[in-house]
DNA sequence: CTCTTATCCGAGTCCGGTGCTAGGATTTCC
DNA sequence: GGAAATCCTAGCACCGGACTCGGATAAGAG
């Protein structure tokens, strides 16, 4: 249950770009560089963000990206989306109509998937916290490098098995 | 960003005891079998739920498992964590002392990753999903096997990229 | 006592995806 | 034209997840 570096490098990126304030778009180079991560990998990585319209990008010399909106606009849910496919506990949660859950299990007896219910809350409980943080906190988070009071769940304790 | 299908298929088992009354256990065999699973890979996943004390097993003939306590007392965050090893959005978040979150990112530079604020929200949303959530629950879920209302979260729809 | 049924345990295998690289084509500014 | 950048596709290597196998141990049935 973690997701992918993919995920974690692109929110990088974009944090990266929030952090810019002009409107000189920002190069992959600098960014790679900025975050001491592979340049190549990074074109992937922006590629699925520019397909989702997070990003807009520039060609030719002194190109490069910068946000397709304000920070303050951007909803992790989206950025995370985009960068994983789809932000599903569980392979058989694919929506056929949209709206509605239909677990690969079932049709098996008809009997519903008995751990529908778990992984639905699980899954809720994952999209609240992305559409609840903007990319603007992020940035705001990552200028204060001081490492004092995180803004949350500092009470609750890592999880881990012994 | 899903689950291992250990956690699925440990879930089910799980339900599966709940679901018996007697106190006569159950064998693995017949829980492969009610829920058409390899009985050879659950061997494994009941290892690391009786090594986490959620079940109790006895040895030889007309042996086998049950629960180590009543399902409403077992909330399912133990669960997944017992199957799962540990329950965190990214690999960087070990826990040195309890209570503390180290990125391993951390001391490049001594700046705080900047998505550590996102993934522990998304933990944080993950675990609270997990610790409210009994096994009674799913087992009394799995009851009503009719499609009826999902007590929860049917009004989200699936979110999947396009 | 042994046969059967079961848990237990460790090693080993297969496969797909993740993470990353390589090479080139295209665009744009100087 | 050349440098600097995005873009695009193919491909590779490794690691872990999912699963199998073989055997050891334990306990009830006859």
């Amino acid at each position: 249950m973690t997701f992918s570096s993919k995920a974690e490098y692109g929110v990088r990126l974009m944090v990266e770009l929030g952090r810019q304030d002009g409107d000189q778009p920002m190069s992959l180079k600098a960014i790679a560089e900025a975050e001491a991560l592979p340049l190549s990998y990074l074109e992937h990585v922006v590629a699925s963000l520019k397909r989702a319209g997070l990003v807009a990008s520039s060609r030719g010399a002194h190109g490069g990206y910068r946000l397709a909106r304000p920070a303050e606009e951007i909803a992790m849910d989206e950025v995370v989306l985009a960068l994983e496919g789809s932000i599903a506990p569980m392979e058989c949660f694919t929506s056929v109509p949209p709206g509605r859950v239909a677990c690969s299990h079932e049709g098996d007896r008809a009997q519903t998937c008995s751990t529908k219910l778990l992984w639905m809350r699980v899954q809720s409980g994952i999209i609240q916290a992305l559409q609840g943080t903007t990319l603007a906190e992020l940035v705001e988070f990552s200028r204060c490098s001081d490492p004092v009071a995180v803004p949350m769940a500092t009470s609750l304790p890592v999880v881990q098995a012994g």
